[in-house]
Order: C-alpha cells, then sequence, then structure tokens
DNA sequence: CTGAAAGCGCTTACAG
DNA sequence: CTGAAAGCGCTTACAG
C-alpha cells in the first residue's frame, strides 16, 4: 500500500495524505483528515522510510557507534597474541557502562522518534561512510577513549551532528556529554581522607601512562591530586598503578598490593573502576588483609555488584539515565537547530557510600 | 556526490557505476571498472542508501527487537507500583545476556555486510511496523520470554525473515536458534547428584508459576526432573522456589533458606539464573551457613562476575559467540534462499565448575 | 486548505 | 560488455 494509492482510495493528492500523515495538521483541514486516516487505518498503511529519506534531508535515523580495538581482518591473528583484546573486538558490548548506555540511549531515542542504528567501528572513516549511507540524522560516538586522531576526523569531517560521550576537545567546536571526573578524583581521594587515610595508590585501567592518554583517567587524577593537596598531602608519598580493567585485573592489582612491605603499602586505594576494585578486594581478602580494617578502597562507576560483593564497594557513581537523556537532548537540539553553538554538558556524580572505606589503621 | 556524477566523470552509463558499485564484475570489463573505481575513489562516492533501498527490493537492514515489559506511557504510573520493572522498561539492555548477545550480533551482521537497527518494542504491531518502514532484511527477536502472543504475531504476520532466540513454537514454521535447557537443567541436577545431595530446590526467576509460562525455565527444569529420576530421587522431596532475577532476588533466596528448619532444608539449590545463585550463596554466608559444606548451590549463565565471587560459582555455561554466529548465518540463509525450510538450531552447554558444589552434608 | 509537477539517487528489466 | 528508459514512494517548492 502507498501513499499514492491512499490517495486515490481517499479521494485526495498524494500531498494531502503526506500531510496528514506527517502530522502537519495546519495544512489539512480536520474534516478531510480524519477522512484519510480512516484509509490508512483501514488498510494498515506504513509509510516507506527509505522514499522519506530519499525525497527530503533527513532520515531520522541516529547512529551509535563504538570503536573496537582491533579490525576484523586482525582478529584472527591477534587471537595468538593477545586473546581478550581479540575477544573485545568482537563484541563491543561487553562492559557495564557501555550496554547500559546503549539501552538508556535506544529508549531516549526511540521516545524521540529517531531509530537506532548500532556500529561498530575501527577508523573514523567508516563511521564518516555510514553517516552518508544512510543520511544520519545524527550521531553518538560512545567510548571514544583511545583514539584521539580518530575522534576528531569524525568531529571535523562529520556529514551530520556529532554528540561525543566523555571526550572533550577544547581546540574543537563541539556537542559533548561527560560526568564531572575531576569531581569523581576529587571526592574519592577526599572521602578516605576523612578516614584519616595519608598513604595512597592511585589505581587506574591500562598501564599507568593511561594518566595522560585518556582525558577521562587524567580528570579523575587530577581531582584526586587536588583532594591530596587540599589536605597537605605530598603527592610524592603516594603511588600510581595500572591494571587491565577487569575482575582479573583487579585481583593482579591486590596481589600486587600484598606484595609490598606493610611501611610502605598504602592505606588507601583510589581505583578507577570497580571491576579492578573488587578484584583487588577479593585479592586482599585472600591475602589475609582486612577490608576496610587494614586497607581501605574505593571504586569507580557503581556497578550493580558493587552493592552486593562482601563487604559492599564504596564507590563514586554516576546516572548513566540522565546522561543518556542528556546526550540524546542534546543531538535533538542541534538537529533541530543547526546553527546551535558548541555545548559542554557535565553531569555530577556522587559518592555510593558502603562499607570499604573504613578508618585508616593506627587513627 | 551522486552515482550519475560519476558515470558522467567516468564517461560511462550510470548502470556500469552501479554494476562497479555492487561488485557485478561478470557485468563489468576490467578496464572499464578500474577506470570507474579510480573515479569513486577520487571523490570518495558512498552510495545513498535510502535510493538503493527504494530501487530494490532490499535495506540491508536487520532490526534487532527486544521485547520490553511496561510501554512508554505506562512507565511513569508503573514506577510507583513496581519501580524494578519501571526502570526495566526504560532500559531493555541491562542484563549481561542480552547485552553481550547484542554486541555479538552487531559484530556478525556487520561482518555479513548487514545494518543493525536496535529497536525496543512493546506490542508486536510496533517490531512489524518497523520493518515496514525500513524494508528489512531481516529481524532478530531477543529475549521473547514472555509475551507469546506478541511472539506468534511478529512470526506469522512478518513481512522480512525472522530469527528468533530462546523461543519455539512447535506449531509454527520459524527459524529459532536456541541453548539445550533441557540439557543444562539435567547437568545442574547431575553435578550435584554426584556429590551426593538427594535433597534439592530448583529456584527459578519469576514465580514458580514461571515454570508453565516460559518454554526456558521449564526445559531447564524437566531435564532437572529427569535427572532425579534418573537416581531414583522422588521429586516430593524437592521443593520449587521463585524469586526476582537479580542479586537482590538472589539474598531473599538465601533468606528464605535460612529461615527452614534443617531437617526440611535442601542441601543443594539449582538455580535458573547466576544473579540469584550469587546473591542467594551471598546471604547464605553471612547467614552462617558454608558454601559448599553445608549447602551446595549451582548457577546458570557463567557471567563473568561468577568466577570471582566467593567461593567460585559452580554454573551451565552457554556460548553466547556461538549462539550469535548461529542466528546470523541462519538468517542470512534464509534471506538468500527463501524457501528455506523452517529450522531450529540447539546448542549445548556445559557445566563450569567450580567450588560451589560440594560433597553433600554427611556423605 | 488542496493539487499537479518535478525530482531525490538508485536498480531493474529490456535492448543492443 | 554497455546504455536509455522507467520507476521505486515519498517530499518539496510552487500555484491556486
Amino acid at each position: 500500500m502507498t501513499l499514492k494509492e491512499i490517495a486515490k482510495e481517499a479521494g485526495v493528492s498524494p500531498m494531502t495524505v503526506s500531510n496528514v500523515v506527517n502530522r502537519h495538521d495546519s495544512k489539512v483541514s480536520e474534516a478531510t483528515r480524519k477522512r484519510v486516516q480512516a484509509v490508512i487505518d483501514k488498510y494498515g498503511y506504513v509509510p516507506n522510510m527509505s522514499a522519506r529519506s530519499l525525497s527530503s534531508t533527513r532520515s531520522r535515523i541516529v547512529a551509535l557507534v563504538m570503536p573496537v580495538p582491533v579490525s576484523e581482518d586482525q582478529v584472527s591473528q591477534m587471537a595468538t597474541i593477545d586473546p581478550a583484546l581479540a575477544e573485545a573486538a568482537k563484541n563491543v558490548l561487553t562492559g557495564h557502562y557501555i550496554s547500559t548506555m546503549v539501552g538508556f540511549l535506544e529508549s531516549k531515542l526511540k521516545n524521540l522518534g529517531y531509530y537506532t542504528m548500532l556500529r561498530s567501528y575501527y577508523r573514523a572513516e567508516e563511521v564518516l561512510e555510514l553517516q552518508r549511507n544512510w543520511k544520519m540524522d545524527g550521531c553518538i560516538v560512545l567510548m571514544p577513549q583511545i583514539y584521539d586522531a580518530e575522534n576528531r576526523l569524525i568531529l571535523t569531517r562529520s556529514s551530520c551532528p556529532v554528540v561525543m560521550l566523555d571526550r572533550f576537545y577544547p581546540d574543537l567546536p563541539m556537542l559533548s556529554v561527560g560526568s564531572d571526573d575531576y569531581h569523581g578524583g576529587y571526592l574519592a581521594a577526599q572521602t578516605c581522607i576523612r578516614y584519616g587515610h595519608r598513604k595512597f595508590a592511585f589505581v587506574c585501567t591500562g598501564a599507568p601512562d593511561m594518566i595522560d592518554q585518556s582525558t577521562i583517567i587524567r580528570e579523575r587524577y587530577q581531582g584526586y591530586l587536588a583532594a591530596l593537596r587540599d589536605a597537605c598531602i605530598p603527592a610524592e608519598d603516594c603511588m600510581v598503578l595500572g591494571f587491565r580493567d577487569s575482575l582479573t585485573g583487579g585481583r593482579s592489582c591486590g596481589r600486587h598490593i600484598l606484595s609490598m612491605k606493610p611501611e610502605v603499602r598504602p592505606t588507601a586505594l583510589v581505583v578507577t573502576s570497580d571491576s579492578i576494585a573488587i578484584g583487588a578486594v577479593a585479592a586482599l581478602k585472600s591475602g589475609g588483609l582486612r577490608v576496610p580494617e587494614d586497607i581501605s578502597v574505593i571504586g569507580y562507576d557503581d556497578l550493580p555488584m558493587a552493592a552486593l560483593v562482601s563487604p559492599p564497594l564504596t564507590t563514586v557513581s554516576q546516572d548513566l539515565d540522565a546522561k543518556a537523556s542528556a546526550a540524546a537532548a542534546l543531538l535533538k537540539m542541534r538537529i533541530d537547530d543547526p546553527g546551535m553553538a558548541a555545548d559542554r554538558i557535565i553531569l555530577d556524580v556522587k559518592v555510593a557510600m558502603r562499607q570499604t572505606v573504613g578508618r585508616a589503621p593506627g587513627t
């Protein structure tokens, strides 16, 4: 059933049916609208979006794009070198953060009248091509942690509005939604400081040099340092460690802490990931240290499991529902008003106080 | 840049460019192909998929559709009645199983040359409309656990090939991919039986009557019963419990077990979800029972955290990568050969032996 | 408020 | 192997 056929049946022009379908109510008299709508309902007419996209300037499709660490053709050879990385390349939705964000975004976008296309990519070029393939109305980039060059290409060469999550380039006009990682890092350290801690380890994902590579980690680290400074704790007394962002990585972290002499061992771990924090707590416990009596740990993300592990993990928590809402709303504003200025939304974070942070030993 | 402009530039007809773009190599001489390709590369020409969809019979889009438990307009009122349900309706990707499957599927579909559209739905009608909106090449239904009537509508009225995951209707010609839940239930019970257990509780998600409502749960239960039968354990000696599928639901389960008199308490819990199993273990431990010395627990799904909780959870494990591959491949086969017969793929499961199943007390 | 015409950028037969 | 014509099902100006 096509627009034309509906028009014929209702005794009006295709244009009028189009106006009814698109709810341009001011352009159609109420009587005509009802008559046409009746015919539409009778035949269960559904518009052809391809035709609509082709003849108009928009598609109503928003792309949710996510980088993969390894290209498709490299996956098999990578499997022998770094199996975990190869696995990650086969599935971009294994993490709690990204899958939750995608779920919320689909819901928000649907409510705003958009279709959601999901796409993993290795090169920015793939994203740009996708946008042009479908005349995308908009594009949301998730987890653009690593590839700065690719991110910049997407931002500068995009053929549609882009909202980038968790990443901001001051020198580029862009739309971004992030959370206040600086404040998160500050709060994490401050929470421990209030319990008397003065010997810290900052534990981040990846190698310790991630602090230089990832904006997120850097912000958290800067916030953490600021809290130390405000409490007159010399940063030299504290260490920075890096482990793979997984429960297993966390266990390595815990074992590493256990291997240290008690006199140099930190009394508080400020960790940039709950997975690592939880893994670390487990390893510390099985190594004979009590959490939080002997050592305190604070995580980041507030994973669902954070509240259940034993002891329940104290962690920095962000509102992913609000983040997705903000991203979708920002994108829609930009789509509706192409002249809109660059904008950056930063959502606040809070500490979910639970039981892995306690009084520093001997205080 | 359009096909036509490329054609003009290359001095050929649009049709020839089309044949080059679509790699109909037999229809173009190698010399022409090269010349045209050079122009395509020079201008970075990208085909317009809307135009292609409109003029051809296919769109290359596959829809990944997932039911939500509450319709959009009911969410706010539902929030007061059942907050957890309202939350679930706002995000279909909170569970590990579904988000992992979506991640794998996107990757497989991309490799097969399809675009992935993600969509949550409350009524089958939404899915049918979406299919027609975009002339979908195919559709994969995830987690169709609950709404049989809606599932049947999708299967019978779909305008494109459909693969349904984890659900099969013997009376309908359909394509389905599932895992061997019967065998999973059997293996779970058998594992405990081998450790001398004879007093069981079967713990499922939702109310105990889920066994009648969900094919998956029913299959697992039947397999479980078969294992009891094979070991000459009267099913009357065993109980069936139901809890919400979450860590919190699992804690309720654990507390319920703790409230029972030791003489009637089961010595082994066969649980249809790792979340419940892990929550239950945590509650049992804090209630003073030792796992597995006093009570054994076996879960289902092999969540990433299952291996890390303490003690590591013994659980039934399925290969989600293989499942996604099978679903994507099956769908492609059906798209390429519309006359293909109905088919059902059932993947096997295995037990991940860890430390929550041990000798039955007093054996 | 309503309509006739043109066109969006491809592909599908049909010729040659 | 290559091309000219028609058409997919809408929307966008432009008239009236």
